[in-house]
Parts: C-alpha cells; structure tokens; sequence
DNA sequence: GTACTCT
DNA sequence: AGAGTACAACGCCTT
DNA sequence: AAGGCG
C-alpha cells in the first residue's frame, strides 16, 4: 500500500449513482480523480470522494458531500445572508484544520461573496452561503463545519439572536442536562421568553434566544453576560461565567462571548469533525430528559430518520423574535421581585 | 485543497 | 508533467 | 502589546 492517503476499502456507493469517477482533463492539462454531483442547476465537480475523512468511522469526504446535498434544504435557511467562516479539514479530522473567512481565490463566480468591515478597519471578503450547491463547493474544499454570524447582510452590526454556549467541564452530559434545566426555566418560567435548543455535536448545548435586530451586538452581549452571571450567581456550585479555565473548577461555564461582532456560531445541522460525524441537532426541550441524549446523539447517519419524526425544532424560530428592551424589562422585574 | 513557481 | 511551497480568523477581555 | 479563549 503505497497511497498517499486511505481510501474507502470496500465498494461504496458513488455520488449521484451512476456517474462515474473518472481522469479528466481540460484541454493539456490533466487534472486529477474527480467525480460529479448535481445540486439545483449545477454540476459541481468533487475531487477525492473516496478519501477518508473520518480514520476510525471511515466516513469519507463524498459522504460529507451527501450529507450536505441531502440535509442543504434543511440547513439553508439558517445559513441565508450570514457571512460564512470555514471550518477546513482538506486532509480529514486528524490532518491539519484551519478557520478561514476570505473566498478562496479562484472560486466561479456564481458563489456569493461579500466584502465586510472587521474591527480594525480592514475588509473580509465573506462568502454568503444562501444555497445548496455553495455548500457543496465548500464541503469539496474540506469544510466539514460551517460557522454563521448571528446578524445578517441587511444589518451587521445588530444580531437576531443570543446564543448562551453551555460548554461542560467534562464528557459528562448530565452537567449540561441540568444547566440547560436552570437557565431554561428562567428564560420561559420567570422571564417568558421564547427559547430553542440546539446540541452542537460535540460536548454542550447551545441555548438561543431570537431576537428583533434592533440593538447591536454591545447591548446585546451585556444583556446576556446579565443573564449569564445571575444564573451564576444562583448556582455557584454548578455554573461559572469564569473566562479562565483554571478559575472554573468543574464547573460548567456559560458562554456569551460569541455576541460579538464578526464572530460565529456553528451552523444548525452542520457537521463536526469528531468521529462519527455528529450533527449540530436542534431539539426540543423535552428530548433533553431522554436516558439515551447527550451532545453527539445525532449525526450523518441517524439524523435523517429524525427528520421524517419530528418536526424540525427550530421551523419558527424566526415567528418568535421578541425586542431586547422587552426581555430586558422583564428581568429587572424579576431582579427587582425579592 | 488549490494556485502558483520552479525544474 | 511533477515536485515543492504558500496560504487559509478574529473580537473581547485580562494582565 | 501580548496571551487566553472560543
Ligand atoms: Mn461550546
Ligand atoms: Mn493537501
């Protein structure tokens, strides 16, 4: 064996059956193992489908592909209008990762792309994920998790959501089974609040708030590191808001960093590259109590049956978008309550 | 993973 | 044609 | 200005 990296060892279906791989060229020049795959009205050409992507699951790069083609309705609309950063693993989960915000050059012109102002100034050249075939384009450059900003083209500077990030201190789930119990039952007992739940794939939760954009990203982020250190406060045993990781003890920290402008958060049924492929999954509050949830319960394989199960979790979250001054009304009379 | 340069 | 190399994020907080 | 952090 003499292969520059491992291949799938048994037959596997190829991409869009019946369309071989095959040695192609372009005029003089050879260009490599590649195959195709329809999304909409294009033709995207996939190079290495076979390559492993996943050692030990043996999920390979053409999967990802797959997925990403037959999950792309669902995740699309989650992804329209927000800047995209990739996640990229050309060489698969072990091989070397990087984020990258800038469109690759070269890409065709038919990929959305759009020139945003950072911090300092300077400009990022942001593609614009609004549709199946991108996402499929980026899969082939060796994204396996997309990551969206929290605000839209229309309005950059003001989120449409808060995202609390529950990240455990362990491996552990029942940690993120009763902080997710805490902080829901503030958010929608105490303070009303429309709230949705989404198990990022890895180790914690994500808890979202959607919000009007009407109050940039500063505002925002005070609001939620309020909430945050309340609920810290009330459970100092179980919960921290504590940046430093030697100052978190075992506790499960709450994070609200990600309320910031030019930052990200996982995309809704995007996949992480941790063996088995899990998903990103939103899930109703009630699920979280079943003996079999923890982080990583859906992925690649399995994801699809829950699909034709249960609604997804996250249809209106867009209908339940509620103002900052509201929320933020309701928690000073809550504070103010003894 | 791809674009580009050097041999 | 083939080999090798360069390149691919950033905001906020703390010290 | 640099480092930790996600
Ligand atoms: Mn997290
Ligand atoms: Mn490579």
């Amino acid at each position: 064996m003499d292969l520059r990296w491992k291949t799938a060892s048994s037959p596997l279906p190829r991409l869009a059956a019946g369309q071989e791989s095959q040695k192609c060229s372009q005029g003089e020049s050879e260009v490599g193992i590649m195959s195709f795959i329809k999304a909409g009205n294009r033709k995207l050409e996939i190079s290495n489908e076979d390559k492993v992507f996943y050692p030990d699951s043996g999920i390979t790069k053409g999967e990802l592909v797959e997925y990403y083609k037959r999950a792309g309705d669902m995740i699309i609309p989650y992804m329209k209008d927000r800047p995209l950063t990739m996640r990229r693993f050309p060489d698969g989960i072990e091989g070397n990762s990087f984020y990258q915000k800038n469109a690759p050059k070269g890409i065709p012109d038919w990929i959305k792309t759009e020139a945003v102002k950072n911090r300092e100034g300077g400009t990022t050249n942001h593609i614009i994920c609004n549709d199946v075939a991108t996402l499929i384009f980026i899969t082939n450059y060796g994204n396996i998790t997309p990551h969206i900003w929290l605000s839209k083209l229309d309005d950059l500077d003001k989120p449409d959501k808060i995202i609390i990030d529950l990240d455990p201190p362990g491996d552990d789930f029942k940690a993120v089974r009763s902080a997710v119990k805490l902080i829901y039952e503030l958010l929608t007992d105490e303070l009303d609040l429309p709230v949705f739940l989404m198990l990022t794939g890895s180790k914690g939760v994500h808890v979202v708030l959607p919000l009007r954009p009407k109050n940039k990203f500063d505002e925002v982020r005070d609001f939620a590191s309020e909430l945050a250190d309340f609920l810290a406060q009330n459970h100092p045993r179980e919960l921290t808001t504590e940046v430093r990781k030697s100052k978190r003890e075992g506790r499960l920290f709450l994070d609200v960093a990600r309320n910031a402008y030019a930052q990200t958060g996982v995309a809704p049924y995007s996949v992480r590259a941790i063996e088995n492929a899990p998903v990103a999954a939103p899930v109703n509050y009630g699920e979280l109590s079943d003996k079999s949830m923890n982080a990583q319960k859906y992925n690649i394989k399995n994801i699809f049956k829950r699909m034709g199960q249960v609604k997804d979790p996250w249809k209106e979250i867009n209908r339940h978008r509620f103002s900052l001054g509201r929320a933020r009304e309701k928690f000073e009379r809550l504070k103010s309550k003894v």
